[in-house]
DNA sequence: TCAAAAGTATGATATTTGTCAGGTATCAAT
DNA sequence: ATTGATACCTGACAAATATCATACTTTTGA
């Protein structure tokens, strides 16, 4: 499934400045550099499976991921999305807990491999690499705690506005102005927390409202104002 | 509010061995225990107050916290508790953003306080430090996306169902059997992301069906299996 | 000790949302 | 072009849940 491919250096990645990485002297690049491995994942694949245990830290290099856990009679549940700079797979290495969660392309991506011996030695090397770390997983956290009182707390319809402002944050903008990222309706109906039906139904609504339009997967945000109405106010 | 009290040491603390501390050796205890505060907070007392800044670690010395977000026009959102060798406020401090949630005390409690600059003290000297803390909040997230992914798709019974074992495990049973905590049905509510009478109509529910019993706010689980049951499957 | 307040309980009703069933559009491969 | 597969869409209905109204009970505090 996955194949090999030229590895992109850790010194030139242009996403290393927004990435945890950050904090390293030339050195410890250059031995990061020589200790990871690189591969290639098209759309679709699973770059590593809820359940397993991992053995490092993915880095995203360039792509789309999406993290999703299944839940109830097999639904999925998408709790986070990754982009370039992100970084994948340590809760399960740091909890030495089963991964709570799949990682899967969302579009043709590259994807790095830190072996977890090696981030441990830079955890003990470098305190400011620690703190990155746990500045990261705070953050985490963060988000985890507001999407929890999200959920338990707004209808349908607000999450959905919600969520669409959040992707609009998480991917940017495309040149037609729309989200940059393909979703399948179904996709967004496990972010969400609804069935794929109601996703249809409200995205329809909100076009009527000319809140967004839509060209298949293609969303374009009309008026943020009113989305942000929706998520956080009255229906 | 609170009151001064008669400072519990960090070398006798009963609850260190569970705690992120544990690794610490006897001089940084002593340090630790110097550099620390302590104060006492009764039944209803705000610990800290989200959207304030925290400007150290907090850590539950006795009694129980409940970490909570305003949500939905002021609802209360219980995100997780804490009790005995559980740290908060640290997120905040790591993040540097404001706190996401406050923390109430749910009972008399005592709470310490390590001020940041010892914390990132400890982070800079001792790796295994931070490798706790990192262990600690991994295993945060963790909890958070099967939050989310219960709140998402399971249905208002499963998910009283579910969080009343959790609060089993949580605060585990006192000499009756029932679950040694006292929470409000409103606070129930709050956790499972539900209305009051929802909450109510439920417990009366597994009453009714023998699953759990009722004396006031205090609740003795009769059958796990059944609750089990009603939590992972089917209705 | 009494009154007020807060918490608990129950019924009736309205709304939201999930589910099922059927239909159309789109795309890939033969 | 035809088929099949998949995603998308719509309507009807049922079920779950929120909301409102109203008691009852317990706790709190003057």
């Amino acid at each position: 499934m996955k194949e090999k491919l030229e590895i992109p250096s850790c010194q030139k990645c242009g996403a290393r400045q927004k990435s945890v990485f950050c904090s390293l002297n030339s050195d410890q690049l250059v031995q990061l550099n020589e200790e990871k491995g690189c591969d290639f994942y098209s759309k679709g694949e699973i770059i590593f499976k809820e359940g397993s245990y991992s053995k490092g830290l993915f880095c995203v290099n360039k792509g789309k991921v999406k993290l999703s856990r299944l839940g109830q009679s097999g639904k999925e549940q998408i709790v986070r999305f990754a982009t370039a700079g992100d970084v994948m797979g340590y809760n399960s290495m740091l909890s030495k807990r089963a991964l709570g969660a799949s990682a899967i392309a969302l579009e043709d991506s590259v994807v790095c491999f830190v072996p977890a011996a090696h981030f441990f030695e830079l955890i003990k090397q470098e305190p400011e690499f620690s703190l990155k770390m746990l500045e990261l997983t705070a953050k985490n956290w963060d988000n985890a705690s507001k999407l929890i009182t999200n959920m338990a707390q707004k209808t349908t319809k607000q999450r959905l506005a919600e969520m669409l402002l959040w992707l609009k944050e998480t991917f940017g903008l495309d040149k037609d102005d729309c989200i940059d990222v393909q979703l399948s309706r179904e996709e967004i109906a496990n972010m969400v927390g609804t069935a794929t039906e109601a996703v249809i139904r409200l995205l329809a609504d909100f076009k009527k409202n000319k809140l967004i339009s839509l060209e298949g997967k293609r969303i374009k945000l009309l008026d943020i104002h009113g989305l942000v109405m929706i998520a956080d106010l009255v229906d």
